[in-house]
DNA sequence: TCGATTTAATTCGTGTACGAAGTAATCGAG
DNA sequence: CTCGATTACTTCGTACACGAATTAAATCGA
């Protein structure tokens, strides 16, 4: 990893860096969660279904950041482990309302609070905290408004 | 995401951060190498493997910080490609010994020039990049240290 | 009103990711 | 030397994640 960090851009560096952490804070929940059926995906449902009350599988896809088939087999599962309830809309047949029961409530109750606990003994500066979530919005709001450059393969061959 | 941004704690948004611009970075570098056979996690091995050289599975897994059983099933597909070599170590049978080709180098440079042009367009400050990148590595090094905190299931019932 | 379009959700195929278990080679103590 | 660790890698099972294709419901327009 620090060969990587000396020898590459900063915009790679920041995707590299992401990535790692990312991936580093899954396995911190997945530890931490590991009795009770969450995980970090799981655990932004809960949140977002809490915080806005009730909503259709598509308003949950935007609020989560999550695509819509990404979350369908995901909702269908905890709906089986009963920490949320699915139910066809009578006012619009295609739409799917989900929120939460509350053994869901319960579970986000205690995994909030015991994860806020882990995360104060972290030590974070609050300041340096905000300062590099505001960067990180703005950076993602670039990333997502940006059309990627197109790599292309002309004229490569197994030779060069 | 909105609701969640302004009902959550900061902790909680580092990671909802993170894990959502992990994904945005993730679905541009698709977009960009869609015609190469490349992706994102492909692009971090071939750089470590041009940048460090030659090395075994096990070495690749720490400087690119993925586990070795991610790595293997991609390291073989890649191999296919053409883009790496695979061949067992003479003196220590056990190890496999991983090695850019001249095509996956080709592959590289195409690749980061162009990522690198397309991200110098998102005009990112390089002062406020290297603060972050400088906070994001100390939370790495916290989270990885940290033991997590178990969230229990104790008296839970479908009721409550 | 009724077919064409749009919208909402799901299914499908592919690609990471990781812990746990398995296999084979090497090492190390007696 | 030799047999029980240890190490290196792979396989397996499970869980996201996304684009593309699909299904079904609602809506729009002639």
């Amino acid at each position: 990893m620090d060969k990587i960090a000396s020898h590459t851009s900063l915009h790679q560096l920041l995707c590299f860096n992401i990535y790692t952490l990312n991936r580093s804070f899954g396995r911190y929940y997945q530890a931490a969660f590991s009795e009770t059926g969450l995980t970090y995906p799981k655990f932004v449902i809960l949140m977002a279904l809490e915080m806005a009350g009730p909503m259709s599988v598509s308003d949950l896809s935007n609020r989560a950041g999550v695509e819509a088939n990404t979350l369908s087999p995901l909702l269908k599962k905890m709906a089986e482990f009963g920490a949320i309830t699915r139910a066809r809309a009578e006012t619009d047949e295609r739409r799917v309302d989900v929120a939460i029961t509350p053994m869901g409530q319960e579970i986000l109750n205690r995994a909030r609070t015991i994860i806020a606990k882990g995360f104060e003994a972290l030590q974070i500066d609050p300041k340096r905290l905000s300062d590099t979530l505001e960067f990180l919005n703005e950076a993602r709001d670039k990333v997502e408004k940006a059309d990627p450059p197109k790599v292309g393969l002309d004229g490569l061959t197994e030779q060069s």
